[in-house]
RNA sequence: GCCCGGGUGGCGGAAUGGUAGACGCAGGGGACUUAAAAUCCCCUGGGGGAAACCCCAUGAAGGUUCGAGCCCUUCCCCGGGCACCA
């Protein structure tokens, strides 16, 4: 194993030294004895969900055990783990359980590769990744550990999906998949990297298959609507899901087809340009093209043609400009308004996913249309002048509103009105309506993979598709399969497996072979935590109810879609099941930025990887966390640095350093204010000027914690025990009431931040709790008043001096005195007052003329 | 192309419209030491000046304001998301 800090300055130092340091900060003993306490009081566990007074969910997204962690996947849990302890301190109960997200594809590959079993390999990962999220002290409640591969969670994966197909969510269909040609599977979306196999890199192909979807449209609107009640999540991911979700406006048409029963739909945003529509296009995939093709009616160039579109769809969609290319169809549809005959066509760039995969083809007022138009010779018809009156320039597309023109009873209208009118007209004609069209589409959730949970159905000759029962759950995964890639699921090897019964007549039937996408497994395990062990049902509703919505949910944006959308979809269907009563899984939503190394993210290939465990070691896992906190806004992307974590080291050494001077000459009475020192308060002078900078610094580092303004919240910090060292040396007082308050409160603010640290000093200060159990601290607002303040003086807007003024002086007072200084004088004097702007406790801007 | 972020010292970054650069890193000087490391102290945006102090400076250019890193307009660059979506 490689040393991940080779090339760090420390390295370098002595071993003297580091046993020097280490002596002086012994975060060795001191984090194992933390650790110790915290789980032998059970400390972050929740015992009873009904009894908890003040519930508080604080969850991070739980893991692939992909197997080593590196310091960007501590970023996440550090995070959640300061609000776990901010939280708690805060005297809230809080439930910060974890997890592993443990069925997937490597796992799967590792089979391949190294003949191990799936099982194994991931269970070999969670166990490496336990011991690192241990090693971080992380406050978990691991009584309630989950892992989405074993049966009595994924029995549970498979009710769902059982409770989804009774109520007609789940369904079988035939649909376009993507297809790798060399490794002979289907591809999931994220493994199609440019339109080629992530894996091997062969272009990927589209094939039909019979697949099983889950029915994620049927719940567009409130997955869109209820975005609004998402008020605490980062705009940018409700921006995303609005844009995936992708709602348009505007109408369904249909073409009758001449010499032909059935009419072709289309869907447009703009009905107001109907009359403009001089061709209708067909996506290579649409039935009807099938139809003519099987029909043998295309003609041999376009017949060629769609062949070949429908094996390279998916590489094509990746190209940054593709040809608009395309072929008559030799049929003639007919405009539902004016009676006048179109041409049908088909072509590369209509989209058989999208609306009803034909388009009315306008060409004066879609530029794809319009290229299009120009190649094949179509007629350009305008029929919106835009509001500034010009007309059509024949050199593009104007696809803006205007007032509509050669649009026979419409003409004058507004784009607008014209929406409304002629929808009105195809409504009064049967050819139309106005329509809602959505961009998302179901959730196809079938893999033809080992490693996921087994789709509970079966399939019999007799009676077709049939549901397990529930009281056969779970459909177990068999261990013993033949993992090569053929194409089809590695479970079609196992006959055993294969052999079922059919539920209704008892006869022979075939078990489902394809796994259910992780995704899935995914999108409910939030709930179970509340009751992870619970066998009559995937979670226990008055448990849930009372904790949820999680009030805080950390993970990386990437999740942005797909899993944020997926449970906010299942808990909606839950919700209409009755099993739940909330409407959002995920009350306030932080997604952290990503770590970088030498300006990319860390991956081992890049060997770019900076390993947490051997930092631990050298500084102890407080000096990785607060660094980790200290590197920038948790929110944006950091660059690592590891000069960096000796500053943050450096600094717990000094606080480390406090600690031990105040105990030395204070003693450690675990009081605020030292019961041997009988001192008031100081009026005034340097302890009076340390409690208020003390006092003030902890206002600031309340609301920066509150905020989650972490890396702040650091530097305040800091700054307290700057405060306090610049005190000492000047005043060689450590007994001062103020420096003890100043302990405590530095100590009680780090315990989030640096946990072992602060439980360490805590005790030494003499506490026979857990600073866990201490509370959180407030800022003295009597230690915040001052008698004099200071003020800015500006002369025209620029910073020329400072007075200082009795709190509460009157306005005039104030400008008579910042008019008497001599440095604003030299920028008065031979000009006139135009006016004086005094902002109370802030400054006094004189402006002169 | 569309939609989000973001551009501040050598670096990471601070700044409810009110003293730009907190805090840390790196660098320079000093103390301690036989020496080094560690530790502690001082300096550290650019220019001018002996100093007091002055001028310039938050990607660029305008604007609003007594006052703009922050608000508005246009533009440039970087990162991310979506992308022939009808």
């Amino acid at each position: 194993m490689s040393d991940g800090l080779e090339k760090t300055p420390a390295s370098s130092s002595s071993p003297v030294e580091e046993r020097d340091r280490a002596a002086a900060y012994p975060f060795r003993e001191m984090e194992r004895r933390a650790r110790a306490r915290w789980r032998d009081e059970g400390l972050f566990e929740i015992r009873d969900p009904m009894a908890a007074k003040r519930p508080f969910y604080s969850l991070n997204m739980f893991p692939y055990p992909s197997g080593d962690l590196h310091v960007g996947h501590g970023r996440n849990y550090i995070l959640g783990d300061v609000v776990t302890r901010l939280k708690t301190m805060q005297g809230y109960d809080v439930l910060s359980p974890m997890g592993w997200d443990a069925f997937g594809l490597p796992a799967e590959n590792a089979a391949i590769a190294n003949k191990i079993h799936p099982a194994v390999w991931t269970k070999r990962n969670i166990a490496r990744m336990k011991e690192q999220l241990l090693s971080w002290g992380l406050a978990y409640d691991w009584n309630r550990e989950i892992a989405s591969c074993l049966p009595d969670y994924y029995r549970w994966t498979q009710w769902i999906f059982l409770q989804l197909y009774k109520r007609g969510l789940a369904y079988r269909a035939k649909s376009a998949v993507n297809w790798c040609p060399t490794d002979r599977t289907v591809l999931a979306n994220e493994q199609v990297v440019e339109g080629r196999c992530e894996r091997c890199g062969s272009p990927v192909e589209t094939r039909e298959l019979e697949q099983w979807f889950f029915k994620i449209t049927a719940y567009a609107e409130p997955l869109l609507h209820d975005l609004s009640l998402l008020a605490h999540w980062p705009e940018k991911v409700r921006v995303m899901q609005t844009n995936w979700i992708g709602r348009s406006e505007g109408a369904s048409i249909r073409f009758e087809l001449r010499g032909a029963e059935e009419p072709v739909s289309v869907f447009t945003t703009r009905p107001d340009t109907l009359y403009g529509a001089t061709f209708l296009v067909l996506a290579a995939e649409h039935p009807l093209v099938k139809k003519l093709l099987e029909g043998g009616k295309l003609s041999r160039e376009a017949a060629a043609f769609v062949e070949r579109l429908r094996h390279q769809r998916v590489e094509n969609r990746f190209a940054v400009e593709t040809e608009k290319e395309g072929f008559a169809t030799g049929l003639t549809a007919v405009h539902p308004l004016t009676g006048k005959p179109l041409p049908v066509w088909v072509a590369n760039y209509v989209l058989m996913g999208y609306g009803t995969g034909a388009i009315m083809a306008v060409p004066a007022h879609d530029q794809r249309d319009f290229e299009f138009a120009q190649k094949y010779r179509h007629p350009v018809v305008e029929v919106i002048r835009p509001p500034d009156g010009s007309g059509f320039d024949g050199k593009g597309a104007y696809e803006g509103e205007g007032r509509m023109v050669n649009s026979a009873p419409h003409d004058g209208l507004s784009s607008e009105e014209g929406k409304r009118a002629v929808i009105q007209a195809l409504v009064e004609k049967k050819a139309g309506e106005s329509r809602v069209n959505y961009r998302l589409r179901d959730w196809l959730i079938s893999r033809q993979r080992y490693w996921g949970a087994p789709i509970p159905v079966v399939y019999c000759a007799k009676c077709g598709v049939q549901p397990v029962p529930e009281s056969e759950l779970p459909v177990l995964l068999p261990d013993q399969v033949e993992f090569k890639p053929t194409g089809e699921s590695p479970l079609l090897s196992n006959e055993k497996f294969l052999a079922a019964k059919c539920p209704t007549c008892g006869g022979p039937a075939r078990r489902e072979t394809d796994t259910m996408d992780t995704f899935v497994d995914s999108s409910w395990y939030f709930l179970r935590f509340l009751n992870p062990k619970m066998e009559t049902a995937p979670f226990a509703s008055d448990a849930v109810n009372r904790w949820l919505p999680v009030n805080q949910y950390i993970g990386g944006v990437e999740h942005a879609i797909l899993h944020l959308l997926y449970s906010r979809f299942i808990v909606k269907v839950l919700k209409d099941l009755g099993m739940v009563a909330f409407a959002e899984p995920f009350e306030r939503l932080f997604t952290q930025g990503m770590i970088t190394k030498d300006g990319h993210k860390m991956s081992k290939s890049k060997g770019n990887v900076v390993a947490p465990d051997t930092l631990i070691e050298r500084y102890g896992a407080d000096t990785v966390r607060l660094y980790t906190l200290f590197i920038g806004p948790p929110e944006k992307d950091a660059e690592w640095n590891d000069r960096g974590v000796e500053g943050a080291y450096r600094f717990l050494m000094r606080y480390w350093k406090m600690i031990d001077q105040f105990i030395e000459i204070a003693g450690n009475q675990p009081s605020r204010r030292r019961p041997a020192d009988p001192r008031p308060w100081a009026d005034s002078g340097p302890a009076r000027d340390l409690r208020r900078r003390v006092n003030e610094v902890t206002a600031q580092i309340l609301e920066d914690m509150d905020r989650l303004h972490l890396n702040t919240a650091v530097s305040g910090l800091m700054q307290l025990v700057n405060a306090v060292q610049d005190y000492q040396a000047a005043e060689g007082d450590m007994l001062a009431p103020e420096v003890a308050e100043a302990v405590d409160l530095a100590t009680r603010l780090l315990g989030p931040l640096a946990p072992h640290t602060a439980e360490g000093a805590w005790e030494r200060l003499g506490h026979a709790e857990s600073i866990f159990r201490s509370g959180w601290p407030t800022a003295s607002q009597e230690a915040l008043a001052r008698d004099l303040e200071r003020l800015v003086v500006q002369v025209n807007g620029k910073v020329r001096s400072q007075v200082e003024v009795p709190v509460g002086a009157t306005a005039e007072a104030i400008q008579k005195a910042a008019m008497a200084d001599p440095r604003v004088q030299k920028f008065t004097d031979g000009k006139t007052v135009a006016q004086v702007i005094h902002v109370p406790g802030r400054l006094v801007n004189i402006v002169v003329k």
